[in-house]
DNA sequence: ATTAATCGTGTCCATCGGACACAGTTAACG
DNA sequence: CGTTAACTGTGTCCGATGGACACGATTAAT
């Protein structure tokens, strides 16, 4: 369990210099992180191993550990990649709300490109550079509102841990015949089961099948935490 | 990798038939889940194996064998019997709002009481009867709100993803001392030295060390998220 | 040409989850 | 009161995992 935070910032914020002397490296942290990207985005990223990586890339997995100084650190850098920078806008919506709007939006289409990362960014961590310029566009959304420092950070937190729980909830049902959609009947099932010891979940259960269109549950929360956030600003500004 | 979700169904829902004949069990699911939340809540959930638990209860991994499936099982009754049923409170809020926040801030403590359990309920799975109590009790107190069964349940799991954030994040704070605090120093070092990499970020960080108290995160975004679905709730009994 | 740094690799280890066979224990049935 | 069938706990074995370490090959600076 070697969690070395220090050697972590270093991979992760760099420098990383060249070495003067001895063979050229066959490979850098950009290919093997990339490497990894595609095995956890196919197999999930319990299907990520040393030497799975390595095999993908056509050394040994002794090989990784000349780069990398374990599995955490690995997982570091896949998260750093597959996250990458924050994308820019064209047209920026110009209100808090809107820009708030976007910036989650794309949290959570590249969480969905990558469900993994659910799994990888549990815990306390160290983050790299595209991670934090994520935060900061999402941060300096909230400039000018009369939301202090802390608030702004809480809100962005609170954005997040939404984004988390619908990724969360999304993989669950994922798509038809895979074996998460399998969970869908088995819950459904247990709720025909015991309806009567959870009545209000049952009904409530009942009525959303009957509605139809699920998947709502993405927007419906952005929209209640944005407009919990006005009724805030729109305090704080008269 | 034998996740059979029926199996686990059968171990969370019961029914437990006592065998007949043979020598008397010397465990049961009970205690050998309170072994290994033992375990997790000292350890962490890495620290959690089958020998340990087996250790634990003074017997050989391969008795465990004999009541539980597997570890996936395992830690799917250790999650149940840690979670617990709600709670039943004497003075019962009579609003959705008190009644919500009541039951978010139980939410709250027991994940606080075993971080773990984040770790243990990340990505698709079968809940327990404990667990959709919880549900059960979260979906009961918008009863009478205009809001629809979907509406109800995508409510409940924004409430749930705000308490994941957060304990999420004060688990990254931790206790001085841990080597979970060494987190924020560095936190702290790179939001110094690339401040202006990130000057919203930077200004927020140092707007709110000096405002002093942090862990109002969680207070501030269960008042938005309630605030949020107040505006809905207000504009559908118009 | 020599040397020192850095490379990729092979071998070894502890630990993990799990399969399986085996012997001891116990309750039901004749 | 035997017999038997079911059930228990255990020991042994296996493949895969993350990682330590030493080795020989390769290359740039001297």
């Amino acid at each position: 369990m070697g969690d070395n935070h220090a050697e972590t910032v270093r991979l992760l914020w760099g420098p990383h210099t060249k070495p003067s002397r001895g063979p050229r490296p066959t490979l850098d942290l950009d290919r093997i992180a990339r490497a990894g990207i595609e095995i956890a985005d196919a197999e999930g990223l319990a299907g990520v191993s040393m030497q799975r990586v390595a095999a993908q890339l056509g050394v040994t997995k002794m090989a990784l550990y000349r780069y990398v100084p374990g599995k955490a650190e690995l997982v570091a850098l896949m998260v750093e990649a597959a996250i990458g920078p924050y994308p820019a806008q064209d047209p920026q919506p110009s209100g808090w709300r809107g820009q708030l709007a976007d910036w989650a939006r794309c949290l959570f289409a590249a969480f969905q490109r990558h469900p993994w990362t659910l799994d990888a960014t549990i815990g306390p961590r160290v983050m790299g550079p595209a991670e934090l310029g994520w935060m900061e566009r999402a941060v300096s959304a909230l400039d000018g509102t009369g939301l202090g420092g802390a608030e702004r950070m809480d809100a962005v937190v609170l954005l997040v841990g939404h984004v988390r729980g619908i990724t969360q909830q999304a993989r669950a049902a994922g798509p038809a015949g895979t074996p998460e959609a399998e969970l869908s009947g088995i819950l459904a099932d247990l709720m025909r089961a015991q309806g009567e010891r959870f009545p209000a979940l049952a009904a409530a259960f009942a009525s959303a099948e009957q509605t139809g269109g699920r998947d709502q549950a993405w927007e419906f929360g952005l929209q209640r935490i944005l407009d919990g956030l006005a009724v805030l600003i729109d305090q704080r500004e008269h």
